[in-house]
DNA sequence: ACGACAATTAGAAACGTTTCCAAGAATATG
DNA sequence: CATATTCTTGGAAACGTTTCTAATTGTCGT
């Protein structure tokens, strides 16, 4: 076994084996280009043989920086959610940054503490998904904020670069689809209209009806949260009304799941007796028994731009806050079809 | 506006606004009760009148830990690892840590490198599922570690804590349930035998022909990564095949999605015309047309235990490695059916 | 070979916290 | 009431790096 307990080198020990200052080896490894070669040559034999790595510790302490981007969401088992990480990861490694991922299960309480805790020292810069859109606490933090930040899909009253999506448009176009292929009772499922994607959904929704100047079918709109079990419970709902609906849009990947689920406990037949239509790309809706028309978006593109965003910030742009928003597009499948006579 | 931008308290504004001395103001945070109430009351007055925070940088340094654990996974969007994350992030969160999210994509490369940048001061310890189990450079590493860790389903021939799934078992299970079926000509798509869970898998897959004396279908056996698209391609392959299997193990989550894609495209009926057993819950095994058999695993109890025994280490047990490993069972459902004939 | 100027280097201060030690205050003991 | 003992506290050192200033070395033209 060898010697393996010592402490790990630091500058001090590259500098005494290299015979130079600490100052020197610093330079060796922030601005190689300011030390004399022969010097350079010194000291990275020393640091080879002496198997030394800066502690990153103190170079964030020094610095006063870490590098590091905090990167907040209610859920990383969302497919969405990853893949925006994953997005945002690659932009801000290439840029010499990492992603701290803290998952707040969507908790008012959760969200605010992982504010606090990525401000003060963990977190250059913040990119989020707050659930509690509304929550005067967590608005508070937001507008207190040290670090640089930007919300993805979420909407609030502050100067703050955000990156949306388009919902209502694309929400409008799907209900119109669905309005020529002969459905009127279309329902709608989604998240409350406390959060944006809740809020735009059912403006865009709203709005199809209103330009074929036809009645809102206000009973078949279920507007609460995005979570899976509400997806089921709605569409559970839904299907045992007399005057069931012909068309469901769940709006929301996790909806899907519930309004999936609910679907086959009632042993109803897509498209036969029921179009669908959802939001967001995942296996589910690819693969169900065949694609499913959708509602779909580049989240890749959203989680670049976000990181994008943000790097403009943290390299000390002071422009006005500025909110991307991207377009959807409809992509049809087989859960869409002409509403049964 | 506030006068917003003066740079945040320290711990010396506090002392001097509450008239102590910084020794004292530490204390009182980090052992409040070795300081007298009123002194406490003092402190805690500053502290709120000058929205004091610890700046983590600092605390790091000087404690040399981060109270953070690296999580090195190679998609953090496959739902298992999301699901492992989060149940190991909830455990250590519990006990003050909290969890680093480091994204590979599995290549030999960034894994290498996680371990690297993690070890060298912003990680006290490690969770991995390394990809690269037979990477010599990353098995260097690996020995060479300067932090606690533990490995999630990986073998590796060195003292490391790991967490396992008695993989072995379960497809034995699985294959002597389609045999009992009556099929014969099973097909078996899987992970390659370079990492753990290929490698048990094929184990048992065979074992359960072995017990029953009858000749093991190398020809239907296809392992070679975890990918939906291997998962397509060898599924592609079998359908394709005049002598085609009856029954196939998608070994693997993503390996089944790819598998259903085939599967949809060759316009194959399940399970009349093919039986499919798959690994793991997810929304699709879940709700494809209906819920496919599968070997289940509790994946939740799988990061909290990785967690765990971290939380050992990281308290300074130096007990001999540990392996634990869990059990799979097999949930039926009604994608496995008798051979047609 | 000399001075002027640029390039390189040494050395110390600083970042904000924790922790150690010794001194001072409070309390208990006789 | 004096002294021993325990609690609190102040002050300084330390963590490992970066960065600043000043000093030294090197280069160049004449």
């Amino acid at each position: 076994m060898r010697s393996d307990k010592q402490k790990p080198a630091t500058i001090r020990d590259v500098a005494r084996v290299s015979g130079v200052s600490v100052g020197t080896v610093s330079r060796s490894l922030n601005a190689p280009d300011s030390v004399r070669p022969a010097t350079l040559g010194k000291v990275r034999a020393a640091i080879q043989a002496l198997d030394f790595q800066p502690d990153s510790r103190a170079q964030n302490m020094r610095r006063r920086s870490t590098l590091t981007v905090g990167f907040v969401v209610d859920d990383i088992a969302n497919p969405l959610h990853a893949a925006t990480f994953k997005a945002a990861d690659a932009e801000m490694r290439g840029r010499g940054f990492s992603l701290y991922l803290v998952n707040t299960s969507g908790k008012a309480r959760e969200e605010a503490d992982a504010i606090d805790m990525l401000q003060h020292g963990r977190a250059d810069g913040l990119i989020m998904t707050i659930n509690s859109e509304q929550d005067v606490r967590t608005l508070r933090r937001l507008a207190e904020l040290r670090v640089p930040s930007v919300l993805l899909d979420r909407d609030i009253s502050l100067e703050v670069d955000a990156v949306l999506t388009d919902h209502a448009l694309g929400m409008t176009q799907a209900t119109e689809h669905l309005i020529e292929l002969g459905h009127r009772r279309i329902a709608l499922i989604t998240g409350g209209p406390d959060i944006r994607p809740g809020r735009e959904r059912i403006r865009g929704f709203r709005e199809a009806f209103r330009r074929r100047r036809m009645d809102f079918p206000e009973d078949l709109m279920q507007a609460q949260n995005l979570s899976s079990d509400f997806g089921f419970r709605a569409a559970s709902t839904l299907l045992q009304r007399p005057d069931r609906p012909t068309a469901m849009i769940a709006a929301g990947n996790r909806i899907l799941v519930g309004v999936l689920r609910a679907i086959q406990q009632h042993n109803v037949s897509v498209p036969r007796e029921m179009s669908i239509i959802a939001c967001d790309q995942t296996d589910l809706a690819r693969l169900y028994p065949g694609p499913i028309t959708l509602i779909d978006r580049d989240i890749e593109e959203i989680g670049r731009t976000a990181a994008q965003l943000l790097l403009e910030r943290l390299e000390g742009s002071e422009k006005p806050a500025q909110r991307i928003s991207f377009p959807t597009r409809l992509i049809l499948g087989g859960s869409s079809a002409p509403v049964p006579r």
